[in-house]
DNA sequence: CATACCCACATTGTTGACAATTTTGCCTAT
DNA sequence: ATAGGCAAAATTGTCAACAATGTGGGTATG
């Protein structure tokens, strides 16, 4: 448990480090910002229980810092909406319901909706082709495990995530990529939805990124839109 | 400046104290609560120009607070968008850019498109009730300043502020009431944007109500996406 | 004269201690 | 036996001092 903070190399912002196209310069990093994005993988995948209330002291001791640090880990956790902090009384990891998992979705088709218009409009050559490669290695993962009931959560969540950074609008990646997106990992760590929608999702995907290069931004919104609902649909049922 | 704390009362999360039936009980505030909400309202009217650089001993001097509540502060402030902060370097509040000011369009576009869908959906009594209220007590004041080449716009902000409430959607109603709002005021104060489109704009507020009334979901979303974007094509209009 | 280096200053990050509030457990009275 | 209240313990909010980092100016050198 000591010297854990050697271990934390993750870029500061982006979500997952595969995304990244390369690391020029390891940005320096704080003290705070280490137990923050310490907490927030132990938060997204269970390692800290939903629904847990949070020590400030016990924490501290644990990572070895001081309550001033963690605690400004703790805000800014609180801003991701991982957490809920209540005045003098303190701070409980989100609990997970199916209601905040439909809310979730809503607001993705919204806003990864519009991304896929504005990524029509604005497409550039490397966003195109970015795309494109991703799209042909999910397309050759899929051909490995055909045949298998699920579908490779990180591959949907790539995709998603390109499409979002393609869309050119900051304000809309950073609330999608730097926001919602770590709720969303948390359902799936945690509820675990491996969705048996593989063959589906790819060829759906495959339609929007076509609406995306051929600049049709009303089609691409549409079938991103449909392509979300789907899959709320699908978790719906399963829920019942 | 002595006592300034005595002054803020405005409800912790809420944008505006109109908006709030009742205040039940005066929720115990905090030191750091009461720097945020102070501050957070000196950079949306602008006293604390936009693109300044923010100093913590000259801050917490000011407010004569310690620099461990201010920096609460300004991190809950970072959280919203108003401020930008790096590493060993510090804060600067954020610039007003075109840029920033039209994606701001498009992802309210979105979001309150899908919370007039939602509200269609979801409508309940009192939500119709309320909207028709305001509605009415708008067009009276549209009647009295018949004429004048400017539109009330906090009128306008109450009525996005509680379609949005109206939809239902906690996420939903966080991230544009908690987040993106005071960026739209900080925006509609600095830049002063008094819309000229005020018959047009209050008749599209009728008409998106009527369509909540009606259960109309696609109709809702429909109308209040264009009324946004009828918005967005003012501004750009007028910034050329 | 321009550039590069170095040092003093100011600002930010971090820590441990103090004050205020909430929670908990025990004791008492009905 | 149970409800109420009081006191002790634990937790959170606040503060001032210390350490680390970035900034700007001055000087020496090409």
């Amino acid at each position: 448990m000591v010297g854990f903070l050697l271990d934390c190399r993750q870029s500061g912002s982006s979500l997952n480090d595969s995304h990244v196209k390369a690391a020029p310069s390891e940005a320096p990093r704080t003290l705070a910002d280490r137990l923050f994005e310490t907490l927030r993988a132990e938060i997204v995948e269970g390692r800290i229980a939903a629904g847990s209330k949070i020590s400030e002291p016990e924490l501290a001791r644990r990572f070895e810092a001081s309550r001033g640090s963690l605690r400004e880990a703790l805000m800014r956790l609180e801003a991701l909406g991982l957490l809920e902090r209540r005045i003098n009384v303190g701070a409980r990891v989100v609990e997970l319901t199916e209601r905040g998992l439909l809310e979730l979705y809503d607001v993705r088709e919204a806003l990864e909706g519009m991304a896929c218009r504005l990524a029509a409009g604005a497409r550039t050559a490397e966003d195109l082709a970015e795309l494109r490669r991703m799209l042909e290695h999910h397309e050759q993962q899929e051909e490995l495990r055909a045949g298998r009931a699920y579908f490779q959560p990180e591959g949907d969540f790539d995709f998603h995530f390109r499409i979002v950074q393609a869309s050119g609008n900051d304000l809309l990646i950073d609330t999608l990529c730097n926001r919602l997106y770590y709720r969303v990992r948390m359902y799936r760590y945690q509820l675990g939805m491996a969705s048996p929608r593989a063959q589906r999702a790819f060829r759906e995907h495959s339609h929007i990124i076509e609406a995306i290069e051929a600049g049709d931004g009303d089609l691409a919104e549409l079938l991103m839109r449909r392509h979300i609902r789907a899959s709320r649909q699908n978790i719906e049922n399963k829920l019942r």
